[in-house]
DNA sequence: CTTCGATGACAAGAATTTTCATAATGCACT
DNA sequence: AGTGCATTATGAAAATTCTTGTCATCGAAG
């Protein structure tokens, strides 16, 4: 697998390339938009890493040039956690998914995985369904039976991830380290105390409950 | 003019009614959104000013039933500051305007006025530009030759004024008016630091300067 | 050279997230 | 079924982070 990432911030590129080589990948690594431009059109990669902000030409101009000139890699962009506006238009541009800085690098990994599989396949992880709960993440907005529900940004990531996985039990340690990016295990209940949150907000005012304990193990959202 | 405010805080609701009632409009007041919906349904009005957050049935599904319903009248949304999904969802449903509270009252009034002047011409005054500089207000985003950049709530509004003036001068006192709503003269220089940040993520890393300072008076974009 | 505006640093205030203490619930075992 | 232990739920307080406003100082314009 032939991947190109164009991150700016050394730290961060370093980590997803030396991740991804150690998983049997040939990777690139670019730190300014418009050489990475001229990199993405000239060689063929099988999928684009391309962090949001970026010094010169941003992640998204460089994304809105390439799909203009009919180049379909796949791409995936790296956000940070409170901007919204980045992943509408990330998404918007072009892209096929977004990972919300900072992540842990399994989560990388799988997204990676599952870009490969579908290579280009967009805009139907876009919306994430269960029962008559829709998450849109173009406009980072979630709806339960066209009620509009404000959620806050680590409330948004964690039912993003457990719809990401519907029907699969989460255990809490895989929701910090997905959604926190923490592998270890601290004496903390974050995990519990924003499940509850998110219960209020998300089941409470409705008839069926969509997030499940699984006692012993963690939580899962139904099919 | 016949106005239907519907607004379930009083007390904004009794500021906004009674105003325009002193400017010679007639003006119905509702609180809850079902009831709303049936009086817009039955009673011919020139405008609604509706809040976004209503109990019972929100502002924005009263209106994407009323436009369901083929009723073209003109709408106002209220939204607040931080809200920013609010405003997308607002002009998504067929808004036409929106306005941030707190706002002052002369505020509302122009954008009455302006709603009158095109009763059915929305879409037009959704993207503002000055040059190369656009604000998308459905997306709440604004570029420069295509680099996306990144505004707090309070720049943003600050850069909504001035670009919806476009041209005319804004002396201090109608910023503070207009954006902060704050009506007498207070020993404050907020307005002069807001340009200043505006400034450093709108115009320095660019080749033209928009914002014009007019020594005496005020501030200025340029047509 | 005097006044007005620009700006960086700091402080206040809000919003968000995490921790902590306590209550509630489920499950195993009598 | 009842009791006790362990797990989960939740409200409130504390900590953190983000945003906004103030102040003091610097620079530019007339």
């Amino acid at each position: 697998m032939k991947i190109l990432v164009i991150e700016d911030d050394r730290t961060t590129g370093n980590y997803v390339a030396e991740g991804l080589r150690e998983e049997g990948h040939t990777v690139d690594l670019m730190t300014d938009g418009k050489d990475a431009l001229l990199q993405a059109s000239t060689t063929d990669y099988d999928i684009l890493i391309v962090d949001r902000m970026l010094p010169g030409l941003d992640g998204v101009s460089v994304v809105k040039t390439m799909r203009g000139a009919k180049n379909q890699t796949p791409v995936l962009f790296l956000t940070s956690l409170g901007g919204v506006d980045d992943r509408i238009e990330g998404l918007n541009a072009g892209g096929d998914d977004y990972l919300v800085k900072p992540f842990a690098f399994g989560e990388l990994s799988a997204r990676v995985a599952a870009l490969a599989r579908r290579p280009r396949a967009t805009q139907d992880e876009i919306v994430l369904r269960a029962g008559d709960l829709e998450m849109d993440l173009m406009r980072r907005k979630v709806t339960r039976g066209g009620q509009h529900i404000d959620l806050l940004p680590r409330e948004f990531a964690l039912l993003e991830h457990l719809l990401r996985r519907k029907g699969r039990v989460q255990t809490r340690t895989m929701l910090l380290e997905a959604v926190w990016d923490i592998s270890f295990d601290p004496q903390t209940n974050v995990v519990e105390t924003h499940i509850s949150r998110l219960r209020a907000k998300v089941d409470r005012p409705f008839e069926t409950e969509l997030i499940k304990t699984v006692r012993g193990s963690g939580y899962r959202i139904e099919e």
